[in-house]
DNA sequence: CCGATTCTTTATGCATTCTTTACGCGCCGC
DNA sequence: GCGGCGCGTAAAGAATGCATAAAGAATCGG
C-alpha cells in the first residue's frame, strides 16, 4: 500500500488532507512539526512526502534537506502565496513539485499521482514522446515526424535535466548549475535562449508550448503525453 | 555471491543503500571513510565498488586512484555535485560510471547491474561488431565487408582502449595517457587525427559516426550494436 | 637503405557556445 | 497610467573546440 507522509502543523488542513488522501486509498502518516517530520520520514519509509513550508519549529526547507540526505523519495511542497522566495528555495533544496494555497483537492491529488508515477518509472522509460517528436535519452538521439533532429550538446543536457524530473518543476538555478556549472547560476538569459531553441526543434507550435512549459518566476517543467 | 563495497560516510545513506542492495541479493561491505575504503577494497575483494566523492578524510578520487593501482573492478561514483569538472576528474581517476545525488534506487541498481554486466563480458567475447566492420581484439585483426582492414599499432591501441570501456565515456586524458603515455596528456590534437583515421577505416559514414562517438568537451565513446 | 608509421606543425572551415544589445509584451505595484 | 520586471524573441561578433587536410621530419623494422 502506498504511504504518504504529511508534515503540516495546522490541524484543520491536516484533517482535510487526511480524508482526501485516505479516500484515494493512500495510507497517511501525519507529523505536526518539522522535527517529527524528518524523523518519521526515516521510520515510516513513506513513498512520498507532502511538506508545508510554514512550520512553527523550523522551516520546511530544512525538512526537505534532511530527507534528501538519504532518500530520493518524491516531495511535494505546500506554500502560501506570500512565500514565493521560500518556495523556490524549497525546490532548490530538492523538492519535486509545489502547490500554492489555497488549492483544490483535485489539483493536489493530480500532483501526488504525477509524482508517484514519476518515481515509479524513473529508472526505466528512456524514450520521451512529445507529440510529433520523440527523444531517446540514452542514445542521444531525437526524431521529429520521422526525420532525425540534431540537438547540440547544451540543448541535449538541458533536455535531459528536465527529463530527469519529468512532470516536475526544475528551478532556474538547478538547470543552470547542472548544464552550465555552478558558476553560471545567474545567467538566466542563457536558459531563455536555449529553451527557445529546444521549443523550435521539438514543439509543434513553439509559441504555445505543450511540453516544454514555463513556470513563471520559478523555472521550467517538461511534461510528456499524459498529464 | 556478488559482493559490493560501499564507501560512504553518511550513516543514513549507508543504511538506505545497504537495504536496497541487500534486497537485490548482493553482499554489502561498508566503509565509513576513504582510508578504510581503500583497505577494504583489498581485503574483501569486492566485485564492484560504490564510492562517494564527498568523504571526510580524503577525496573520493583518491580512493579510486588507489583501487585502480591494482584492480580493474568496476567503480561507480556517487556525487552531490552535478558539474562536468568533477565528473571528468572522477572518470580520469578511473571511475566507470557516475550518479548524481539525489538519485532513485532504481537508477542506482540499473547502473550497478550495467557495470557488473560490462565487467563480466569484458575479458571474454572480444569480437566487436560495428555495422559493416568487425574487430577481433585478441587477434589484433579487423574486417570490413569481408575484406581485411589494416590497423596501425596506435590505431589499434586507441580502439582497444575505447573497447575496454565499451559504451562508456573515456576522457581525452585517459586515452592520451594509455595510448601515448602520461607525458602526452596535452596533445588532444593527436586524438582527433587518429580518431579520424579509425572512423575512415571502420565507420560506414565517417562524417556521421555511429560507433566512434564524440563527447564534446569530455572525450570519446565507443558503442557497439546492442546497448 | 627503404618503406611504413608516427610525430609534429600549420592551416582552413564549420559548429557551437559565449556574451551582449535590443525590442515587444504582459503583469504588477505605485 | 507609468515604470519596472520577467519572459520571449531576434541578431551578431568573438571565442572556442572539433574535423579535416596536408606535409616535412623522425623513427623503426626488414
Amino acid at each position: 500500500m502506498t504511504t504518504i507522509l504529511l508534515v503540516e502543523d495546522e490541524p484543520e488542513i491536516r484533517r482535510f488532507l487526511r480524508t482526501a488522501l485516505g479516500a484515494e486509498g493512500y495510507r497517511v502518516v501525519e507529523s505536526p512539526s518539522g522535527q517529527r517530520g524528518s524523523i518519521d520520514a526515516g521510520t515510516h519509509k513513506p513513498d512520498l512526502a507532502i511538506v508545508d513550508l510554514g512550520l512553527p519549529d523550523f522551516d520546511g526547507k530544512e525538512v526537505i534537506r534532511r530527507i534528501r540526505q538519504w532518500s530520493g523519495m518524491p516531495i511535494v511542497v505546500l506554500s502560501a502565496r506570500a512565500q514565493e522566495r521560500s518556495k523556490i528555495e524549497a525546490l532548490d533544496a530538492g523538492a519535486d513539485d509545489y502547490i500554492t494555497k489555497p488549492f483544490g483537492v483535485g489539483e493536489l491529488l493530480a500532483r501526488v499521482r504525477a509524482a508517484l508515477r514519476h518515481a515509479a518509472r524513473s529508472p526505466a522509460g528512456q524514450v520521451l514522446q512529445l507529440g510529433a517528436a520523440s527523444v531517446e535519452l540514452e542514445k542521444r538521439r531525437a526524431q521529429r515526424d520521422g526525420a532525425e533532429v540534431h540537438l547540440t550538446p547544451i540543448e541535449f543536457r538541458l533536455l535531459a535535466c528536465l527529463a530527469k524530473h519529468l512532470g516536475m518543476v526544475v528551478t532556474h538555478r538547478q538547470l543552470l548549475a547542472e548544464v552550465w556549472g555552478p558558476t553560471h547560476v545567474e545567467h538566466t538569459h542563457y536558459l531563455r535562449i536555449y529553451m527557445k531553441q529546444l521549443r523550435d526543434k521539438l514543439e509543434v507550435d513553439p509559441v504555445q508550448p505543450r511540453y516544454l512549459l514555463t513556470e513563471p518566476g520559478v523555472g521550467y517543467r517538461l511534461v510528456s503525453e499524459e498529464d
